[in-house]
Order: structure tokens, then sequence, then C-alpha cells
DNA sequence: AATGAATGAGGCTTCATTCAT
DNA sequence: AATGAATGAAGCCTCATTCAT
């Protein structure tokens, strides 16, 4: 079942994407693990460093989501090989892999939860929806963005999204606003 | 002869999983991405045709969201073990199966896409809103909830997140509505 | 300098001499270590075990040493890649298998220890030799006849030597009997 | 960029050992393999140069095997790291170097073979010990005693086992002094 | 003469796949 | 139809060797 006539060894891809021998990778890092887990925390590193900057200002929980979005897209748009690592090549089982990862990935999802926390302290967001949710809620949908477009290979400006994005988690899909809490509502009601 | 177990190979564990030895799998299956399409085949088999049939007599496009929400909750969540494939197993770099997966997944994302343009249609989702967008904001989002239930092993019930999945896909974050699109505010300036 | 047109690859070879592919030698064993490992302690273990069998009658502990040095030969004369194995592929450095090989030659430095003691309990050895170097007399002789032989090509009966090997292990290069302990000795001269 | 330890690999603790950088070790070597070989041979013609000198005076054989027990443990006893690659590193498999590590031992194999003659010349040995053997013996049981010192670290010192090392060389483990021998036994019947 | 980062051949090991039973 | 021992291609990694500085 060999179809291809080269093999898809990751080591050796990455060897060739670096411009190096394969030998040349493990005086950089301990192994494939090593690698992928060090881009990762390298990128990760950077989004929350410029989000701690580019939020300076930003009051509104609106807008810090706003530049929060962007930035997210702005790297790994900026940066395809990366998001290939990111999107495809840490999606892998070995618990052991998974647990660093959930530990890297932390501080940006302590910044997104932050974001929401402020939006409800504010009274920016509303204060019933489920703040776990809300998190999956951004961070799926920027990943499933990001996804979407490096896998056919990033072809067009990833951050050239950003505002659609912004627009429907803030505001979802629906027409209508959110409807006062439904225990609520019935009290509304007129006699 | 220091007799050793035997190893942890994906296919092994299928083949222990289904009862059967190693070789038994593959009089059903061409290879292991063979079983892996299959399997994803026949769960989104069996979601769109569920979907079709408790559609039926639902109008309201945020009522078809609803169900739609639902019923992927439902299915995954009662099969960690396919969860496990198509949040993790399929995951995976080679193009050949990605093309794969994509034709797979199509009638699923068409399902998505029409409740999203009936919203539309009914005036129930706002027309301002990037359908591609949309997609991603929904699949996104039920994507990350699920891959973040069953990493961890999945030990809580999935379906119990579904109605604060479908507000926030509906709703968004936001407390504010939507600002009225740029295009129709033009026409409802005075004079 | 690959020099050969075909690799040293020990693994390879084993596989290749036990006439299975490389990936079978895996189904037996852990990983290289073990395959060494346990060929040792296979060899001596079948060796003290023959060797607790052949003296069960003999009392005299020079006729033990004698049981004991046919029996080496025997055992390693008789099986040459087995001697490969003990003379060459295990003097390697690894601190970790090199204990695991003291562990495992225990028992066969044991029985020669257990023949000295025995030897000058009945004063048929002279009790003034260093038993931790009679030890090493007889194994290092043992050893270096077993290397001299096998790394040749191991081309004549190793067990032939046995009684020459004896006999100087029992009384030495020297024609002169053993002097009395040399204190002693001083006292003898004349005058 | 998580910068790695260099590896621990022969040819860098050579270097390391001797001060200088991994690439300088090529300039005074084609390779590793001859870097051992020169080791063992300058090893081995210090000691045979040594060996010329002290034997100048020496006359009875046993007193030459007792300066060459002497000197041989001297030596390597003085040089652990000498002693390791001897013990260890040049026991390797490589029919090509083992057919040099034979040239070079030679001299030091016919100084023992000129002890043995010497002394079954002078009557001291006895002369129904196979010439061969008595090579063994002696290198066999120098070797094991070298070996059993520098693989746990070299800790005591090797030259003060020289005499009981000598003493069972000669005298062997048995009290009782060794047969007549046959041939001679015949000769010495009366009449 | 010296360096040490870079190289890449080749070793060990895994695991999807085959095939004799 | 089912088995599972055996296979061997291909991955990861090591380390002796090279070469630009």
């Amino acid at each position: 079942m060999a179809e291809q006539g080269y093999h898809h060894a990751q080591i050796s891809r990455i060897a060739r994407t670096a411009g190096v021998a394969d030998g040349t990778v493990y005086l950089y890092f301990k192994n494939k693990e090593d690698i992928l887990i060090s881009l990762l925390r390298q990128a990760i590193g950077r989004i929350v460093e410029k989000l701690q900057e580019r939020m300076d200002g930003v009051e509104c929980a609106e807008d810090r989501l706003r530049v929060l979005v962007r930035l997210y897209l702005e790297e790994l748009g900026g940066h395809p090989q990366m998001a290939m690592v990111t999107q495809v090549h840490l999606r892998q089982v070995d618990a052991n892999i998974r647990r660093q990862i959930g530990d890297i990935m932390k501080p940006f999802y302590r910044a997104l939860d932050d974001v929401i926390a402020l939006g409800m302290r504010q009274g920016v967001f509303r204060e019933n929806v489920n703040p776990r949710i809300a998190r999956r809620l951004i961070f799926g949908t920027l990943d499933e963005t990001v996804t979407a477009w490096v896998l056919p290979g990033g072809k067009y400006d990833l951050v050239s999204l950003a505002d659609d994005v912004v627009d429907v988690l803030l505001h979802g899909l629906s027409r209508a606003p959110a409807g006062i809490p439904s225990g609520e509502a019935m009290d509304d009601r007129p006699g």
C-alpha cells in the first residue's frame, strides 16, 4: 500500500522544511514530541504575550474579544506551518503529550475565561451564559476556522475573517435578542 | 524465550474491541484507513438520517438547530469510542484521507448550511452573518464540546449541554442585540 | 567508510541467523538487550543445572573441577553462536546490562567458589591460595580458552582441551611443588 | 529552541578526556577504530619494551613470569582508562579490527610463549604442559583479573594482587604435586 | 591547528498487513 | 469464516565523521 514513492516521516519532513538534515533536529530538540511541544509552547507564548500588550488600554470585554480573535487568526494565519502543527500534528492520542498540551494551552484558555468573566462583570455579556460553554464557543469557532483554512492549503487571508467571526460570537445567529431567562419571561406575561 | 504480550497497535485494539482476531478485521475492511472511514461514514450517515426524521415537522430554523445540536451530542455522547475516532484518530495528515473525510462530512455540513439558509429566508437568523462562518461557529462549537468531553474520558452526560450550546449559538455572548446592519440602517433613515 | 555492501545490524544478524524477519524477534523478546540477556541466562542456567546433576556423586574437589571445566567447554563448544554471544556481544559498556550480567553469572561463580572452598576444606587445594584469585584463574582460563576458540571460527573440538586445562589449573606451570609459605621458607634456609 | 546537551558518544568522551573538540581528534587519527587500535598498540608496545628492560638480568623463568605479571598489572592498573579500552571497547565483533588486535598482541603473546618455553628448557616448568594452554592460563587469568578490577570502577591497587596471581599460576590449586608424567614415569622405574 | 555545528548512514523498533492453518 | 504468528517497510534516533570558519 506504499502508494507514494516517498515516505511520510514527520521528522524528515520537519527537517526538510527547516532546511537541515534529520540528525540536526536532535541538536536542538530531545525528540519528536519535544519539537511539537516546543513549537506549541512558543506559539501560545507569543500569543499570550502579545495579548497582554494589546489589551493594555482596552477596557470593554467586547473589544478585548475582538483583539483576541484578531490576534489568534493573525498569528496562525501568518505561520501556516505552525498552524499545521497545532491543527494536525498535535492531534494525537498519546496521553502524555495531551497532558502537556493542556498545560501549555492553559494561559490562553485563561485569557478566554478572563474576557468572558470581565464581560459578565461589566454587564456587557449575558450573565446566563455558561462560561465553560462560552469558552468552547470561542475556541471551537477559532479552531475550526483555522483548520478549515490551513487544511486546503491556507490560500486566503485568515485575518480578514476576524470581524465576521467576532460578530457571530457576540451576537449569535438569531435575529431576535436573547429572551429574558425563561422563568422571568413567564412572569412578564400580561394577565 | 521471554514471550511478550502483544502490542498496543490501533488495529489490535480495534480487533479486540470487536472481539475478533487481528486478521479477521481484514475480512471486512480493506485496511485501517477503510475502518476509520467506514466508521465515520456510518456515524454521519446515522446522524443525517435521524436528522431528516426529526426535522420532519419542525419548521422554525431555530428549532431545527436545536434538534441538530441535540442529535449530534446524543450520537457522539452515546458512543464514546466513535467519538474517539472522530475527534482523535481521524485527525491525521494524509491528504487522501482528508479528502474522503470531507466527502463524508458533506451531508452533515449541508444540513448545517440548510438550517442556516432556512433561518435567513425565514428572517429568523440575521442575514448579514457570513454563512460559511456560521457553519464554522456551529460545527466548531460542537466539535470542541465533544473533544473537551471525550479526551478526559467522557465522564458526564454530553446531551445535558445541548440547550446551553444552542442558546449561545443563537444569541452569542453579548447582551446588546446585534447592531442594525449598515445596509438597512440606511433605509431606515428618515427622509 | 561503509566498506561492506551490507550493514552490521546485530538484530538483523540475529534474526537472519534464526531464519526469521527482524520484526519477528520482537514477538519473543522485549528488545536487543533482552535477547542477549535471555540467551546468557539460558546458557548459564543450563550449565548450572547440569553441573548439579553431574557433581552428584563426585566427592573430591579436583574431580569436581574436572567436571566443571569439561561441562563449560562442552556447552560453549557445542553452541558456537552462543559462545559468540557470551564472548563478544555481551562485552559492552552499558552499565545497566553489566549489572544484569553479573547477576546472571552469580550462580556459576558460586559454583566455582564452592569447588574452591570444598577443595580447601578437604585439604586437596592449597589453603594459602587467595580464593578470589583462584576463581579468576579458573574462569579467566576458561574464558580465554573459549574466546581463542570461537573468534577464529571455532574450528576444533573445544572439549578435547579439557584435561590439559584442568591439569594446569590444578598443578600450575611450575615443576617444583608450591613452596611452604614464604615466611617459613626463610626459616628453612640453611645456615 | 530547547538547546540540548551533547551526546554520550565514545568519540565525544575521548575528545573531552583529551581536552579537545570532537573534530580535533580527526587531525590525529583516521577514525575511531584507529584511535582504539593506536591506544592498544601504544600500551602493548610500552609493556613489551619495559618487559625487555626488566627481564634483562632475570634468568629464571619463574622470576620472568613474576616480572611479566607485575608489569602487566602495573601498566593497566596505572591507566584505568586504558584498561577500559582493552577490556571493554576493543571487544567488538568487526573481523577487521580483530585481525589488527591479534597482530598488535602478538609481541606480548610471544613474550608469554618465550617465558613458557624458557621455563621448559630450564626444567623449571613442567614439560608436559600444553604451551598454548599455558599461554591461555596466564593471559586469561591476567585478563580476568584486570576486567574484574576495572569494570566496577578500579577501586583498589591492582599490583598488590601480583604475587598471589603468580603463585597460583606457578603452582596451581592442588596441594598434591603434579603426577609424574606417564612417559618419564616409565623411565623412572627401577631396573 | 582547532573548532563544533551539521551531516546522514544505519541501527533499533513498531505496527499495519498477510497467509498458512 | 477465523486465526494470530510472521512479516518487512518505514519511522525515530544515534553518533562517527566532515567542513566552513
